[in-house]
DNA sequence: TCCTTGATTCGACGGTTGTCGATATGGCCG
DNA sequence: CGGCCATATCGACAACCGTCGAATCAAGGA
């Protein structure tokens, strides 16, 4: 059940990182990539869930804590989280009876930095 | 040439809105309005086109300068032009026979901040 | 061992998205 | 005016996505 089985895109940013997309043009690959992320971000029910598992106390929630607060099924939550994990936005873990997942800061940091905008001049 | 007409702001776009959404979960409402933003951005070829734009001198290009890299046709550049444009992420005008395009830069200094770790947590 | 609870997977279905070629619009120039 | 160039729109189509209920797996506890 752990993430380690899984193949996460955004292990370690090495090549593909962080200087803001408004310096110079996104290469094609890096672009490709970084969709893959964004698209993860693309619902409203995933933004939500983020949001929530990060500003949970401990910084992580189990499934149980996230299916409350949503109109849609237990499955669908379950899909979603999945879709998280394989952007490499979360981490999940089982523990006993039940699976907690938590945010991986850096994943979100690598996104936020992409996207500033250089401050003073242009 | 342009960037002379463009409002310089960012000294509010901090005040307009977004806390890390780390920090406390996101509302439905602005679930749906942000996934919005990130759907536009969930696309390798539009977030190639943004970069484009940004970093191309002056930081506006007019859509010739855009279709050239790209392996898509024509009608699918201004297609994605579009869903950028309406995403709130850039602007754009005619001048003369050539249609012209900028980023918006408060509207990615929303999503950067709202996507920014809490600095030493965890 | 069986039953219960928590979570994931499966199969299906309707709606959305990215892409194309063809066509339309808008504007410059001879 | 008439032709040409730069963009946008249209209509169609295959692929993908979010959602559900049903079935399955995993872990405890009687």
């Amino acid at each position: 059940m752990s993430n380690l089985e899984l193949p996460v895109l955004g292990r370690d940013d090495a090549a593909v990182c962080c200087s803001p997309m408004v310096r110079e043009p996104l290469g094609e690959e890096a672009a490709v990539d970084l969709a893959k992320m964004f698209k993860a971000l693309s619902d409203p029910v995933r933004l939500r869930l983020l949001s929530l598992i990060a500003s949970h106390e401990g910084g992580e929630a189990c499934v149980c804590d996230l299916t409350g607060p949503f109109d849609v099924s237990q499955p669908t939550i379950s899909h979603h989280l999945k879709v998280l994990r394989e952007a490499g936005l979360v981490g999940s873990e089982r523990r006993g009876t039940w699976v907690y997942y938590w945010v991986l800061p850096g994943a979100l940091a690598r996104l936020s930095s992409l996207l500033e905008a250089p401050a003073g001049a242009r």
